[in-house]
DNA sequence: TTTTGTGAACTAGTTCACAGCT
DNA sequence: AGCTGTGAACTAGTTCACAAAA
């Protein structure tokens, strides 16, 4: 299963939610794709690579697939979620309502600023000492690791949080990063985004 | 030219930057491939779509290669980006070190709360109401609209955000949108992020 | 009749491998 | 000898189109 569409199965999940909270009991692949901008033979396919969720002349049963998708996402169960780096880009990860709303627990904040370690974040997440990170992993306590430090640093905390036996590793510093089999990296580089932007208006922008 | 290409693009960019700090002056698609883990191939297709950069026997001159890069990214000239959304996350990214050392220029924060509005985030980026986006745009003064506003807002705020001219929109918000062509969306979806990697482990994450 | 699930066809993207230039 | 630029081969991802099920 690739990378893509675990996003989609995301964003399906989402449109299950809206469908529910309209009152939608029931769906079919064509009428979400309409109604989403998505294309019906895709949501069809990602569904059915997982099991038989959809009743043929009907579609698919809103709540029943929603179930369906939050445990193949894990979601079945809290997701806990350390951050390291307490910058402007850390705290607002941390205080960031959409992860709350799906069921992520932002466990806490990491930082070495002894400027900032003690103190915590708008809501309330308290920043920690980076060293007690690989404690806290190696308890149990961080399933997933959001990594916003300052690009020279970003190695380093790579391979602490390798080291500290986490297998998730959402990566918003930019450089060119590696991780050892077994270990997901997902890299979210802002200046990339926004330079593929520049690069659209400046080829002219008509595609 | 794809999407991911432009993606790449930015990233060859970066690598340069780092090789001329380190007084790197001519590098070969191998060895650049090898240092920050890329495909030497990839390279040297991307940028031959382009022109005619390298020397054979040689590799690719850094500065040079730098220069054609940032033209092609259209980065010799200043970008002007505004922010729509002024919440932790709309002004974390306004004082995002990351856009300014590539030259792009954080014109403005707008939000509609009048808490707010008036006041500027820690770097100094003033925040202005909504209102004022739409002249400003019209006056040729943003180039990219980045849209960070609640998931309910988004539709409102990226309808303003077409209707003022502007052909390129980084959307940090939740939910399915549509731009009509010739405008660029690009989505940087966290809660998807985050769950992708959810699914990973879920899954027993081997792979 | 409606809609799923899915093989087959298609499209996009990546990597190989080597001719040709320096 | 070394490295680029590029056609050809390959791999991955998407969409079509339809048989089978409710």
């Amino acid at each position: 299963m690739s990378d893509l569409t675990a996003g989609r199965l995301s964003v399906y999940l989402r449109c299950l939610t809206t469908l529910e909270a309209d009152g939608v009991k029931t769906i079919s692949s064509g009428t979400l794709a309409e109604r989403f901008h998505l294309n019906a033979a895709q949501i069809r396919k990602d569904l059915a690579y997982f099991g038989e969720f959809g009743v043929r002349g009907v579609g698919y049963y809103v709540a029943d697939l929603k179930t369906h998708l939050r445990a193949i996402l894990g979601l079945d169960q809290p997701v806990r979620v350390g951050i390291i780096g307490a910058g402007n880009l850390g705290r607002a990860l941390a205080d960031y309502p959409g992860f709350r709303k799906e069921g992520f627990v932002i466990v806490a904040l990491f930082d070495t600023d002894p400027e900032c370690v003690g103190r915590q974040s708008r809501k309330g997440v308290h920043i920690l000492h980076t060293d007690e990170f690989k404690r806290m992993a190696k308890a149990g306590k961080i399933n997933i690791a959001v990594v916003a430090v300052p690009g020279d640093a970003v190695a380093g905390v790579v391979d602490l949080v390798v080291k500290s036996g986490i297998r998730a590793v959402l990566n918003f510093s930019p450089g060119t990063i590696q991780v050892p089999p077994g270990v997901k990296l997902k890299n979210v580089d802002l200046t990339v985004s926004l330079e593929s932007l520049s690069f659209f208006l400046a080829r002219g922008g008509d595609d």
